[in-house]
RNA sequence: GCCGCUGUGGCUUAGAGGUAUAGCGAUUCCUUGGUAAGGAAUAGGUCGUGGGUUCAAUUCCCACCAGCGGCUCCA
C-alpha cells in the first residue's frame, strides 16, 4: 500500500465521471473537509493477499502521523497513481472501506471520497516539514499464530540444570557456586532484565584491530570487513567447511532470494513472519533467505534418494543469511542482519539414526569450537526438548552432558511447540554477561513432510526423512565476536590478548634496526618458509622510519604472536631472541634458530588452513583503515 | 520496533547562541635507533542529516539516521 499524507487546511473534491466500469455508488457529488489529514491511498497486490495485516499497518502509520500533527479529521482519498502494482478495484475498494471503519474506531472523524471516479480536487497544503509524507506499507508484520505459540511456549516451559552425574535439578535449587557462567547464561535465558550496563568490548576491538566496522551507507547490521577481518573470516570459513566436508557434508550452493508466492515457502514464512528483507523485482516479491534450509530442502525434494544414501548431509556456508532483526537488537558482530552461517542438514530415516547422527554432530561442533580457540570452559550448553522425549532418552541426554564435562541448562516443554523435538546449543557468555548461541543442532520432524522430501526405503516404499539442522560453529561473525570478547575478558584480568596463531594475520614480525637489515629480514622469511611444513607462514617487516620502541609497541597493539628485532647481532649469529606474546609459545629469555621458530608456528598451524598475508609485507606500504 | 542516552577533522576529545580545542594518526623534515610512544613543522572540520525558532544555530526545538543501554526478540 502506498500512502501520501498531506496535512491540509482544507481538501475539497467534485465527482466528474466514471474511471472504472463499476464505480462505487455516490451519495454526494462534492465534499469538503477542513483541518484534515488527507490520505491519498493506493492499494497494491500484496495488500490484497494479507489484507488484515496491511490494514493494521496502515492504521498504525496514519494514527502515528495524525497524533504527531494533532489532527482529528482524516480524508481518505483513493489515488491509484501512487503505485504501478495495483490490487483489483474490488479488493481495493473493500480495503478502503475497512480502513475507514478502523479509523472511525480510533475516534477520528473520517471522510472517504468515492472509489472509481475521476474527481476534480482542491487541496491546501500547510507546507511545514511534516505536512507532506509518503509511506509504503507492506503487510506481514506480526503474526498472531506465532505470537500465541510463543506465549504458549513460555507457559509450558520448565527450566532445569542437568549435572554431569545425571542428576536433574530445578533451576532455583541448583548451587551455581562453581559455575558462574552457567548462572549468567541461565539467568539470561530464563529471566529478562540485566543490571549491568556496559558497552560490548568486542566493538572497540573489532575497530582497533581493523577487523570490521559499521557501514553507514548500508542498512544497520550489514558490516564492512577490512583486509584483516576478511582474512580471519576467510580462514574460519575455510576451516569450518573443511571439517564439515570431512564429516561427509556435500557442499552445495543455493540462491539467496526466494519467491514469496512459492507454495511451500509461503507456508513456512507464515510461521516465521516479518523478519526478512524483501525485494521487489519486476512485480514479483522475493525475500532474502534467513538460513540455508530452503535451498537445501528444495534441492532434496527434487533428488532421488535411497535409504542407502542416508544419512544424506547437505552443506552450505551461507554468505549471507539475512534476518531483519529489530534495530534495537543489533550489536557489533554479535547480532547482525547479514551474516555468514555454516548450515549442514542431515536427512535420516528414523529417530534412531537421527540420534546417532545428533551425537556425531555434537562431537563435531565441540571439536570445531575447540580448535578455533573456544573450549568447554568458554561455553555453556543448553538442551531443549519435551518432557516425554527427555524421559524416554535420559541416558542419551546425560551422556551429552558428560561429554561437555559440566552441568548444562535444560528446558523442558509439556508439548512440542516448534518443528523440532530436540535441540542443543553451545552458548558463549561475554564480558557484559550476555549469552549468545554458537553451535547448534536440532532434530526436525516436520519439514521432511512439508517440503515433500522422499527417500525409498528397503521395501521400496517412499518415506519422508527426519532432518537435522546444524551449524557446527554458529555464525562466523559471532565466532569472531566470541574470540574478541574472550580476549577482552583476559585483558581485564591483566593478561595479554592474542588470537590463535593460525588465525593471526601476522604470525611473526621482523623489526630491522636499519634499512640495511631489511634484506636480511626478507631472507629470514624465505628461510622460515623453507623450514616450515606449512604451505604459508605469515611474516612481515616493519620498515617504517620509527624508533624501535615505537615499532614494538605497534606490534604489541596488533597482538602479533612473535616479534623479532633484527640488527648486527642477529645478522652475525643467525639466531634470534623473539618477544613471545604468550609464554606458551616460547621463552623470552632464550635464543632461537629460524628452524626452531618455524617449528613453533608449525605446531600451532598444522591441520588449519593458511592464506597469504592480507596486507603488503612492508609496513611502510600499508594504508590505515582505522 | 518501544523507552532513555549519545553523535564535534581518520581516531579520542574540549567547548559555547556570534562558524571551534587539544592529543593521537597523516604529510614533510630532522633523528638511524636494541625490545610498549625520539623531535619539529604543515595540512585536515558542511560540529550526524533535514527542517524550525532567531539579526545570527554546531549550540535551543522538531523529525530522521546511526551507535550505546534497557525492553522485546533471537525460527
Amino acid at each position: 500500500m502506498k500512502l501520501l499524507l498531506i496535512h491540509s487546511d482544507y481538501i475539497e473534491y467534485e465527482v466528474k465521471k466514471k474511471a472504472i466500469k463499476t464505480p462505487e455508488e455516490i451519495e454526494k457529488k462534492t465534499d469538503r473537509f477542513d483541518e484534515a489529514l488527507t490520505v491519498f491511498t493506493a492499494i497494491e497486490k500484496i495488500d490484497a493477499d494479507s489484507s488484515d495485516q496491511a490494514i493494521k499497518n496502515a492504521i498504525t502509520e496514519i494514527t502515528k502521523t495524525a497524533e504527531q500533527l494533532k489532527v482529528k479529521n482524516i480524508m481518505l482519498y483513493p489515488y491509484a497513481h501512487l503505485s504501478s502494482d495495483l490490487a483489483s478495484p474490488k479488493q481495493a475498494q473493500n480495503l478502503l472501506i475497512e480502513l475507514e471503519y478502523e479509523l472511525r474506531q480510533k475516534d477520528f472523524n473520517v471522510k472517504r471520497s468515492p472509489f472509481g471516479w475521476y474527481k476534480a480536487f482542491k487541496i491546501s497544503c500547510k507546507g511545514h516539514p511534516l505536512s507532506e509524507l509518503s509511506k509504503t506499507i507492506t503487510p506481514g508484520e506480526k503474526d498472531d499464530e506465532s505470537e500465541s505459540l510463543k506465549k504458549e511456549r513460555k507457559l509450558s516451559s520448565y527450566w532445569h540444570i542437568l549435572n554431569e552425574d545425571g542428576t536433574l535439578h530445578k533451576i532455583d535449587e541448583f548451587d551455581f557456586k562453581q559455575h558462574e557462567n552457567l548462572r549468567k547464561f541461565s539467568f539470561y535465558e530464563k529471566e529478562k532484565s540485566r543490571a549491568v550496563k556496559q558497552e560490548p568490548a568486542h566493538v572497540k576491538l573489532m575497530k582497533k584491530l581493523e577487523i570490521a566496522d559499521y557501514e553507514p551507507a548500508s542498512d544497520a547490521g550489514n558490516m564492512r570487513y577490512y583486509p584483516k577481518g576478511r582474512f580471519i573470516k576467510k580462514l574460519l570459513e575455510q576451516y569450518v567447511t573443511r571439517r564439515v566436508v570431512d564429516y561427509g557434508g556435500l557442499e552445495v550452493e543455493t540462491p539467496i532470494m526466494y519467491d514469496m508466492q512459492h507454495p511451500t515457502l509461503s507456508k513456512y514464512l507464515q510461521r516465521f513472519p516479518a523478519r526478512q528483507y524483501q525485494i521487489e523485482s519486476d512485480k514479483r516479491n522475493f525475500f532474502l533467505r534467513f538460513a540455508a534450509c530452503f535451498g537445501q530442502f528444495l534441492m532434496a525434494h527434487d533428488a532421488t534418494i535411497s535409504y542407502k544414501d542416508l544419512p544424506l548431509k547437505l552443506y552450505e556456508m551461507t554468505k549471507y543469511s539475512f534476518r531483519r532483526e529489530q534495530s534495537g537488537e543489533l550489536t557489533g558482530l554479535r547480532r547482525l542482519r547479514a551474516f555468514t552461517m555454516p548450515d549442514v542438514h542431515a536427512m535420516v530415516s528414523d529417530m534412531d539414526m537421527a540420534m546417532d547422527e545428533f551425537k556425531i554432530r555434537f562431537n563435531l561442533s565441540l571439536s570445531v569450537l575447540q580448535d578455533i580457540g573456544l573450549d568447554t570452559n568458554d561455553i555453556e550448553m543448553a538442551l531443549r526438548t519435551t518432557k516425554e522425549f527427555y524421559n524416554e532418552n535420559k541416558e542419551f541426554i546425560v551422556n551429552l552432558a558428560k561429554r561437555v564435562g559440566k552441568p548444562i541448562l535444560v528446558e523442558l516443554w509439556d508439548e512440542r511447540i516448534f518443528y523440532f523435538v530436540l535441540k542443543f546449543e553451545f552458548n558463549f557468555v561475554d564480558k557484559s554477561d550476555k549469552a549468545s548461541a554458537l553451535s547448534t543442532d536440532q532434530i526436525d520432524i516436520e519439514n521432511g513432510e512439508r517440503y515433500d522430501i522422499q527417500f525409498t526405503d528397503m521395501n521400496g516404499e517412499q518415506k519422508h526423512p527426519l532432518i537435522l539442522h546444524c551449524s557446527p560453529s554458529g555464525a562466523i561473525e559471532r565466532v569472531i565476536y566470541a574470540l574478541l570478547e574472550k580476549e577482552a575478558i583476559r585483558m581485564s584480568n591483566g593478561e595479554k590478548a592474542m588470537l590463535p596463531v593460525w588465525l593471526s594475520p601476522t604470525q611473526i614480525r621482523f623489526i630491522p634496526l636499519g634499512d640495511e637489515f631489511i634484506e636480511n629480514c626478507n631472507a629470514y622469511i624465505e628461510e622460515l618458509q623453507n623450514h616450515s611444513s606449512l604451505e604459508l607462514i605469515r611474516a612481515d617487516v616493519d620498515d617504517r622510519d620509527e624508533s624501535v620502541g615505537r615499532r614494538i609497541r605497534d606490534a604489541e597493539k596488533e597482538w602479533i604472536p612473535l616479534i623479532i628485532v633484527v640488527g648486527e647481532k642477529e645478522k652475525t649469529a643467525g639466531r634470534f631472541k623473539p618477544r613471545f606474546r604468550s609464554s606458551e609459545l616460547g621463552d623470552n629469555n632464550k635464543v632461537y634458530s629460524l628452524e626452531e621458530l618455524a617449528g613453533i608456528i608449525d605446531s600451532y598451524g598444522t591441520g588449519f588452513p593458511t592464506e597469504p598475508l592480507p596486507l603488503p609485507r612492508l609496513l611502510s606500504k600499508r594504508p590505515r583503515f582505522k
